[in-house]
RNA sequence: GGAGGGGUGCCUGAGUGGUUAAAAGGGACGGGCUGUAAACCCGUUGGCUAUGCCUACGUUGGUUCGAAUCCAACUCCCUCCA
C-alpha cells in the first residue's frame, strides 16, 4: 500500500475505500497543498438512493472531514439519457416529472452527512441540467465531440458488455460518457473542481472527463474510484427480501435498514466497520478479531453505528433495542415496523393472506400461501397452518397488536387505527 | 438495400403442434443445521374471489379441436455482403 501524506487519502486508504486513481501522487501532493473541490454524481433513477451509493456519500463525507469542498452533482440532466452501465436493457425514459421527485427524495440523505453552506469547505449541490439542458447539438459535437473516437468509445465495458451480448443500445445511451465527461468539464470551469469520485463502475465515465478536460481547457483534474459494494461471497450487495435497501426512511424502515447490517457475513464485518462507521481504526480492529458468535457483537456494533449515521442516534439505538426484545428475548417489540388496520376490518375478521401482504411480508397471496403451506407463517409467534385463517379482535394480545412473521426474522404488527 | 440466424419466466438457457405455467442452472425466498453468519442438505419460485379462472414464450393477425411451437405482416437484435 503507497503511503499518503494527505488527511484525506490517508483515511481513504486506512478504511479500504481505494480502487483506482488517475495520479495518486499527484492528488495527494494537491490535497496537502489545498482545498479540493471534488464531486460525485447521483442520476435521479429512484425516489431514493440504496446502499449502493452510501459508499460514495460516505467519501463526500471524508472529503469535508478532511477539509475540501464536496460536491454533489445531480444528475437531472443525465438522467434524462440514461446510464448504460451495468444495464442490459434500455432503461426506461423517466418522465421530467418523476425526475424532478426523484431528485427531491434523493436530496434528503445528503443533509446528514455533510455540511452545506457558503463557506470554502461547506458543500453545494447541483444539478446537470443547469447546462447539459441548453447545449447547442452541433456546437457540442464540435466542440467536444471531435474528442472522442468511436474506436475508445466501444471498448469501455458499459458499451462492451452491452454488444458482446447482444443486446441493444441506443445512440441517447451512447452518449451518455460524453455528457459525464462534459460535467466534469463544466464542474470544472464553474467551481474549479478537480476531482471526480465513484463506484469502479464509472472508471470509464470517469477518466473520459479526466480526458476531456486536459485536451480542451488543459486543465489538470483527478478521477478516483472505490470497489464497488459486494459482500464477501461474491454476491452484489443491498438487495433484502424486500427489495433494495434504500437509504430514505419511508422507503425501507429503520428498522430493516438495521437488519441489513446486522445480517452482515462474518467476513465482512471488518470491512463494513471501515467503510460505513466511523469508529476509529484500532476498535475496529479489535472487533473484528472477535471469533465465532462473539462476531455477533460487533455486528450489532456495525448496524446501530451505520444506522446512527444514516437516520441519527435516537433511531438507531431505538431499531437496536427492538432488535434485542424480538430476537433475544422473543417478545412482541414495540418498534417492529407496522401497519394500521381498522377496527371494524379485525371485527369482521382479515384474511390471513391479506393480512400477511399489506403488512408487507408477502408480495401476493399466493406467496403468503406457500410461506404458509412451508411452515413459515406465523401470528403472535405460534405457527399459523390454516391459509384460510382469519385474524380476529382475539388475535389481538396485551399490547393490543398482531404479531406477524415470515421466517425466523421477518416481523411486523398490526395495530388498530 | 441483399442473405442468413435469432427475440422464452428475475437472469442464463432448453423446448419445434397436445401430458407446457414451460427442462436445467443461477439468483431469490422458506425449512433444517447454526450465531439473526458462512458452507451444506431439503423445499418453494406468474396472478386470482381457486377442485376453477385469468395472464404469459417480441407485436398483431391467421391456420387448427388444440400453438411458445405452423403461416403472414410488423418490429427489434446478431452475423455476413453492399
Amino acid at each position: 500500500m503507497v503511503t499518503y501524506k494527505s488527511d484525506f487519502l490517508k483515511e481513504l486508504s486506512a478504511r479500504g475505500y481505494l480502487r483506482q486513481c488517475t495520479d495518486e501522487a499527484a492528488l495527494d501532493k494537491l490535497a496537502c497543498d489545498e482545498i479540493i473541490t471534488a464531486y460525485i454524481g447521483f442520476d435521479c433513477t429512484a425516489p431514493s438512493l440504496h446502499v449502493g451509493s452510501l459508499i460514495g456519500i460516505m467519501m463526500l463525507r471524508k472529503l469535508q472531514q478532511a477539509g475540501h469542498r464536496p460536491i454533489v452533482l445531480m444528475g437531472g440532466g443525465t438522467t434524462r439519457v440514461g446510464d448504460p452501465s451495468g444495464k442490459d436493457e434500455t432503461r426506461q425514459l423517466l418522465t421530467d416529472e418523476k425526475i424532478a421527485a426523484n431528485m427531491a427524495g434523493i436530496r434528503q440523505v445528503f443533509d446528514r452527512f455533510l455540511t452545506f453552506g457558503d463557506g470554502p469547505t461547506d458543500a453545494i449541490m447541483v444539478d446537470n441540467a443547469d447546462w447539459l439542458d441548453e447545449l447547442n447539438y452541433i456546437a457540442f459535437l464540435r466542440d467536444y465531440g471531435r474528442h472522442f473516437t468511436i474506436n475508445r468509445m466501444l471498448a469501455f465495458d458499459s458499451v462492451k458488455s452491452r454488444l458482446d451480448r447482444e443486446h441493444s443500445l441506443t445512440f441517447l445511451e451512447f452518449n451518455y460518457m460524453i455528457l459525464q465527461a462534459y460535467d466534469f468539464l463544466e464542474l470544472n470551469r464553474r467551481l474549479g473542481c478537480r476531482l471526480q469520485m465513484g463506484g469502479s463502475d464509472q472508471w470509464g465515465n470517469i477518466i473520459n472527463g479526466v480526458e476531456l478536460a486536459r485536451r480542451v481547457d488543459s486543465a489538470e483534474v483527478f478521477g478516483l474510484t472505490t470497489e464497488l459494494l459486494t459482500t464477501s461471497s461474491g454476491a452484489k450487495m443491498g438487495k433484502t427480501a424486500a427489495g433494495a435497501v434504500w437509504l430514505n426512511s419511508d422507503m425501507l424502515s429503520v428498522y430493516d435498514y438495521w437488519q441489513f447490517w446486522r445480517n452482515s457475513e462474518d467476513a465482512d464485518v471488518g470491512r463494513f466497520l471501515r467503510l460505513f462507521t466511523e469508529l476509529p481504526l484500532d476498535e475496529i480492529a479489535k472487533l473484528e478479531k472477535l471469533e465465532g458468535s462473539e462476531l455477533n457483537e460487533a455486528k450489532k456494533i456495525l448496524a446501530t453505528e451505520a444506522t446512527a449515521l444514516m437516520h441519527g442516534r435516537a433511531q438507531a439505538e431505538a431499531a437496536s433495542e427492538t432488535a434485542r426484545q424480538t430476537f433475544e428475548e422473543g417478545q412482541t417489540a414495540q418498534g417492529l415496523p407496522s401497519v394500521e388496520v381498522s377496527k371494524a376490518e379485525l371485527e369482521a375478521g382479515m384474511g390471513l393472506l391479506t393480512a400477511l401482504v399489506q403488512a408487507g411480508l408477502a408480495q401476493s397471496n399466493g406467496e403468503a400461501r406457500r410461506h404458509i403451506k412451508a411452515g413459515a407463517a406465523k401470528v403472535n409467534d405460534k405457527p399459523a397452518k390454516d391459509e384460510r385463517g382469519q385474524l380476529t379482535l382475539d388475535d389481538l394480545n396485551e399490547d393490543g397488536v398482531v404479531k406477524l412473521s415470515i421466517g425466523k426474522k421477518r416481523h411486523a404488527l398490526l395495530h388498530l387505527t
